[in-house]
Formats: structure tokens, sequence, C-alpha cells
DNA sequence: TTTTCATTTGCAACTTTTTGTATTGGTCAA
DNA sequence: TTGACCAATACAAAAAGTTGCAAATGAAAA
């Protein structure tokens, strides 16, 4: 179980009830090519015809992310992003200038979380994580912005 | 000039005007020892017995991040912390388990760094960089929260 | 000093996010 | 199936954070 991806599944095996809340919040995720951010998210269940309070979509967003299931990421000084991580990969490039999102492979975080656990015994969690700064292609061509 | 830590000289230095409101934000931040979320930087500023707006605090600490003389930090999934980094260092490896923050040496942090230029052509802002995870002493003993 | 102008602020309204609590509804065992 | 238990939900209200705009103020020039 919980080898395929069915959202109910995942969500089952990750010790949580299978309820109308948790799926429809998952399959809106799931359905988003992109980051969502937690107003887009409302608005989207809403729109999938099925009343979940607010309060409970930023419930179950907080316990999704607690069980790995989604992830958030705060790209610099910006709002919250909702991103349904359960099959993609976790590591992300984020350019604060174009504001396009970029793969960072797992290689490179892994060997920081080695390194920081041989230098200060600090088990590093960066299941998911974004660096922030300025691609290649702004560097070129600098005000490129929007 | 802002080769000394006094604040109105940083904050002139970097082009932003002097004003009692963003000194005002300056020194609470700078006169304490650990970070401080905004509500507790509203609350602080108002004990100063200087009247600041909400809004304004907000701004200025937008601001002066910007400017690069305040950090902000998000602790995993919590609020923004800020603290005063006009003289400080800049890298911190937090415990989720304790709410310990550590210091973390710039040496592996600006090999991050180089390592995403040549590979990626990206140029990461790790200016505060904050590792979460769990400190070597709970992971030693767990179960030793709050 | 005085004038001028862009920046900054306070205020008020608004949006986003969190929290407390009574009720509902999955899940498991019988 | 059915019933009991406890996680999960809706609702309401508060707290946190944002925004637009008119008034105030710092800084530079006259």
């Amino acid at each position: 179980m919980a080898l395929n991806s069915d959202p109910a599944d995942l969500i089952r095996s990750a010790g949580r009830k299978v309820t109308n809340a948790r799926l429809t919040v998952a399959e809106v995720l799931r359905g988003s090519e992109t980051h969502m951010t937690a107003p887009q998210v409302v608005d989207n269940v809403e729109g999938a015809g099925v009343h979940v309070d607010k309060s409970t979509v930023y419930r179950v967003l907080a316990d999704l992310r607690d069980v790995g299931l989604v992830a958030e990421s705060r790209f610099g000084a910006g709002e919250a992003n909702y991103e349904w991580i359960a099959d993609s990969n976790h590591h992300h490039l984020y350019c604060s200038n174009c504001r396009e999102t970029y793969p960072l492979d797992d290689e490179l975080v892994d060997r920081i979380t080695s390194d920081v656990l041989a230098k200060y015994g600090f088990s590093a969690d960066l299941s998911h994580t974004v660096l922030a700064g300025t691609c290649g292609q702004c560097t070129d061509e600098p005000g490129t912005a929007e």
C-alpha cells in the first residue's frame, strides 16, 4: 500500500484519516502544474464545488506538510507556496528576478546534509529545499524582471 | 561612514532616511539577545514609549531586511523572526526540537554558493541561512522537547 | 534659515492566517 | 453491520499582516 501515488492511500499510510477535505485539497494541489498560495487553494477547493471551510484548508495544508506529502516553500520574502510532492523531486532554485523555479538535484543537497552532520552533529532536514537568488539568464540580461 | 555600528549611520548609508520609526525598531532589535517576531517588535516599540503604527513597523522591518541590516528567518513552519545583523554573523542551525539556534560558519555556506554557481550558473543569495533539523543533543536524548 | 520635494508615516479598511469549541464522521473492534 | 472513540470539521471571532492615501517630516538646495 502507498507504493502507488493515490492520494487516499498516501494519506492513510501517513496515519491520517481519509476525509473529504484532505482529498479535495490533495487533488487540487496535484492537479496544478505549479505552486499555489493558500488563498488560491481555498478558491480552487471552492471552485471544485466542495465546501471546505478556509480554516480547515489551512489546517489540512499544515498537516499534509507535516506528513511530507505537501511542500511549503517561501520564495524570498513572499507568501507561502504549496505543492504536491508525493512523487516529484524536492529541491529548487528560485530566481527572485524572473520568479522562475529550476530543479536542483539531490546530490548537492545531500552533501550539505552530511557535511553538517559530520561537522556539527546536526541532522539537517532538507527534504524540500529552495535556494533563492538570480538565475544565469537574469545575470546575463539585467533588468528583465516581471 | 558606516564603518561603525551606529544604526543611524548604517541606515543613512543604506540610502534611507534616518527616522524615528527606523531608529526605534533598530534599537529594539539591536538590544535583544535573540530573534524577535513582528508582534514582539511592535510591543517592544510601544513599550519604549514611542508611538509607531503597526503597519509602519512591518514596513520598516521589510525595508531594513531589504537593505540587509535585519535578517528575516523562518524556522521550520513558524512565523518570521527578525534579528539585527549589521555586525553579527549570518548563518544558523535551528533545532526544531529544543528550538535552540547554533552558529554555522561561513565556509560551508560559501561552498554551497560556489557549487551552485558552477553547476547551474545560478547566483544563490545565502547571506542569511537557517538550516532546520535536530541538534546532536536532541538526537541523543529523544523526547526532551519544550 | 527657508523653501521644496520625495520619502515616510499614521490611519483606517481590508485580506490572510490562526485559534477555541461544539459537532460530525472516519475507523476499528465486536 | 453497529457502536464507541477520537480525529477532523465548521463556524465564529481574534490576531497577524497588507494596502491606499492624505498628511507630516527629513534632507538638500536656495
